[in-house]
DNA sequence: TAAAAAAGATGACTTTTGTCACTACTCTAA
DNA sequence: TTAGAGTAGTGACAAAAGTCATCTTTTTTA
């Protein structure tokens, strides 16, 4: 946690959770005077599993993926998080050490915020408290459907889906290649398979024209068809 | 949702949430007069996913699965809830449809409190919203492990987390049998497999002296084995 | 309490997925 | 600019899991 600078970050966790409204000006002047932020390069970690979390992280710029290790050694991309995202929230907030990793995609930009602020506000802003609710209830509806999907679809349903969701959420660059370049280990990760068996599906997608790749960028042909396998219709 | 009657019901969705003592009097009596209790049989539903809920149910006697159907018409079961348990939470607090489905496992007493009870609460006391949030972390941080276990995790490893999870969470009775009986299927659907692999599979452990089963019974004769092939060592 | 329904169990077979070993490409830092 | 590290890609094979059919046992209910 070295290299700090003192920095205004335009109240990044307070836009995220869409609660500026609620929070008085002392309260954001608070915040906002405690903020540092920091670089960090790719590849390098925010914070690793286990550790116990003096605050979240916000993210300014660049994605992070958040990890859980399993006993068998391997690692399962749970949530990419990118600008606006929060880092940290569920272990600050439960005051627990921390049950995932968080590890830069590429270089990014992140404000650090001590966990006081976070728990102050909490408890002295009802609306705020709602608002990490909201937040929480979000994501708590998202691992729900993670969990059935996994259970119960094959790794080639899973791919296209992860695949429609970067594309969703990470839109697509100049050329429509998806806005997010992932290792085909991270992509398989996020699946919940072996890197092989990854590479081996695109290359079916590529074989049905769904896909395009040009390295590790992927472009979608053809979404309908994608979002048809994943379905199951 | 017929079939209501009057009754106190010892303030069960306040007692779950330790958060006794984070509401006064008026907000107890308030929420302990308006609530209703409502018996249900085996296999019936309390709430259909999709639904919108009025409110939110604590289970007074019984066990509730909390299941969401995927695309394929397979069924997982996301959680067991029990005695003091509350269901309908997650989606009350944001307002959606709910995303599962929740159906008594044996008969069941479960009583209704209305949404406004529960959002008022959380607007007018910070400590009670705190109690919320820290409950949703810890659903949380127990979904990330789901899917970290089906990622990575063989259904052999699954299934026996799966019987050591419900013979703590469960106790065992007289005879050392695991307090709670659910079929071959049910299992299956937590552990995210087909009927026959989950059958199979215990066979496996019988044959291994793990476990030993009188019909839907099941009681753990070694546990070491059983966590050792968990944990992957 | 007997018939029907539901659930458990198992075999045979198929499909899916993982593992290991290796080659080829691509990016990056000296 | 080039060597080396990291990553993409593929084949061959093994292991895990799913499916379908069928039979037995248990549970429910008329």
């Amino acid at each position: 946690m070295e290299n700090y600078k003192e920095d205004r970050c335009e109240n990044c966790l307070v836009r995220q959770l869409n609660a500026l409204k609620s929070l008085n000006k002392d309260q954001l002047k608070r915040i906002s005077d405690s903020k540092v932020s920091k670089s960090i390069k790719k590849g390098d970690s925010i914070f690793e599993e286990g550790e116990k979390l003096k605050g979240v992280f916000c993210v300014r710029n660049g994605i992070s993926k958040l990890s859980k290790m399993s006993d068998n050694g391997k690692d399962t991309i749970i949530k990419i998080a990118t600008r606006g995202e929060v880092l940290g929230q569920r272990s600050v907030i439960s005051q627990e050490k921390t049950n995932l990793s968080a590890v830069a995609v590429n270089d990014m930009e992140v404000c650090f915020i001590p966990k006081i602020h976070l728990l102050d506000s909490i408890h002295e802003n009802p609306s705020f408290a709602k608002e990490i609710l909201l937040q929480m209830a979000k994501d708590l509806k998202f691992a729900d459907n993670v969990i059935v999907n996994i259970a119960q679809k094959t790794v080639k349903q899973r791919l296209a889906e992860v695949i429609l969701y970067l594309n969703e959420n990470f839109g697509v660059d100049a050329d429509g290649f998806i806005a997010i370049t992932l290792t085909r280990e991270d992509i398989a990760n996020i699946v919940g398979t072996a890197k092989e068996t990854c590479i081996r599906t695109l290359t079916n997608f590529k074989k049905e024209n769904w896909i395009v790749t040009k390295s590790k960028r992927i472009k979608i042909e053809d979404q309908n068809a994608l979002r048809k396998l994943a379905e199951n219709r």
